[in-house]
DNA sequence: GCCACGGGCGACCAGCGGACGGTGAGCAC
DNA sequence: GTGCTCACCGTCCGCTGGTCGCCCGTGGC
């Protein structure tokens, strides 16, 4: 059986005394502690505004490979073809950047996503892509280990989001091997190298890597992956 | 001689009928027209505050490699040297960077002009920076056209802003050879590779392009380099 | 001393990358 | 029908990249 899959269900109910359990997805404990005000956001709540309200995208769940949701639900590999259909809209995007000499980019980024809701395409919007960037990620670079994944989790009945925990550890250790390198990992692969690094998984590394190298010099430290149970 | 600097040089007096002469560097004519409120600025004016008032560094003139620039002015060298101490500050940041697992910037950002100033190199400034590039670029990518530049627009004791100008066109002709991609002209340079191309070097290769392709359909049409000569 | 020139760089702005958390869809009972 | 779980995505925010033009240093007379 994958060690990291045994890591993951071993600490699936466990506690530790990681500063970093429970933490939300947001930067945990940078050195710069300015500008903590709390966001103020309004909704319409009511539709009696002159547009049609957009309704919602139905919740993903976790699928098998080649499986269907059933019910009002979407599976995952429908999630993958977003970000597939995200990197067709950047090719757009580059093209009639090129053809008018304006700036190429080369992420998805802001205009990427506006594009793509012009083009009809308004069930791809940027706080989703972003918050499965790194499911998408161990999709491209691992399809076995993530089709593992996803069947383990389908398996126990687990929500999207604890799947999506789950999702960063195997990138952690592909990091790992590449010398920490997590943004090198990303460049390497033809479809990744569009998407930005999310923070968290750039923090998850820097941890580990900070943790291992404390493990050499203090080899009693019990080392353990933190849970992220809470955290969404 | 020459042809670029022929083509310069006969152009200098020159009038055209281009809708691109006397351009200010900025954006001209993009079809995005909103946002066109003119910026208000206040100044210290009278420096009865606490802090020790910046000396604004004395100004650039054309000088010839190897020469000082005498009087109360600094000489190109030290503009490019400039250039070269950003990238150092790069360097720097990216170090830090990685060491504290944060988003490695791979360009000279906001963050490294902060850093070359708490550094105590003040005398270096996002805009100064920024409105030379394409002049290092040049010195960069054919020191020997740069050189030759430098001595014809001293010796008709032009100013900085005229020589300034003038540094575009060689680097038009060398996007040309690249198939008009300047940033790749750009990347291809491992110093050049973390400046970005400035707007107006960008429209101007955009704006040559078409006039070239135009001139295929068009044989008769006259081929006329916009002299730029009121413009900063 | 005085004036005119011209360019250095402080300050501004649209929009970016990034994040949060309130709605409200959805399912179990 | 009712309740309560959980995740979608509208909305916010600190900054960024990019730029403008005011102010004043500067040299000639």
């Amino acid at each position: 059986m994958d060690p990291v899959l045994i890591l993951q269900n071993s600490c699936h109910l466990g506690t530790t005394v990681s500063g970093l359990i429970g933490m939300p997805d947001s930067n945990y404990g940078g050195e710069q502690t300015k500008g903590c005000k709390k966001q103020k956001r309004r909704r319409s709540k009511d539709s009696g505004e002159d547009g049609e309200e957009r309704q919602r995208e139905h919740p993903f769940i976790v699928t098998e490979p080649g499986e269907l949701a059933r019910g009002k639900k979407n599976g995952l590999d429908y999630l993958f073809d977003l970000y597939e259909q995200c990197g067709k809209f950047l090719l757009d995007v580059q093209h009639i950047a090129k053809e008018r000499g304006e700036k190429c980019p080369t992420k998805v980024t802001n205009q990427v996503f506006r594009h793509a809701k012009h083009s009809g395409a308004g069930y791809i919007n940027k706080p989703k892509m972003r918050h499965y960037v790194h499911c998408y990620a161990l999709h491209c670079l691992d399809v076995e280990q993530s089709n593992r994944l996803r069947r383990a989790y389908k398996e126990r009945g687990e929500n999207v989001g604890a799947w999506r925990q789950a999702c960063y550890y195997p990138l952690v250790a592909m990091a790992k091997d590449n010398g920490w390198d997590i943004e090198g990992v990303f460049n390497k692969h033809e479809k990744l190298r569009i998407w930005y690094v999310p923070t968290k998984l750039r923090q998850l590394c820097h941890f580990e890597k900070s943790k291992q190298s404390h493990l050499q010099n203090f080899p009693t430290t019990l080392m353990i992956w933190p849970s992220y149970k809470t955290s969404q």
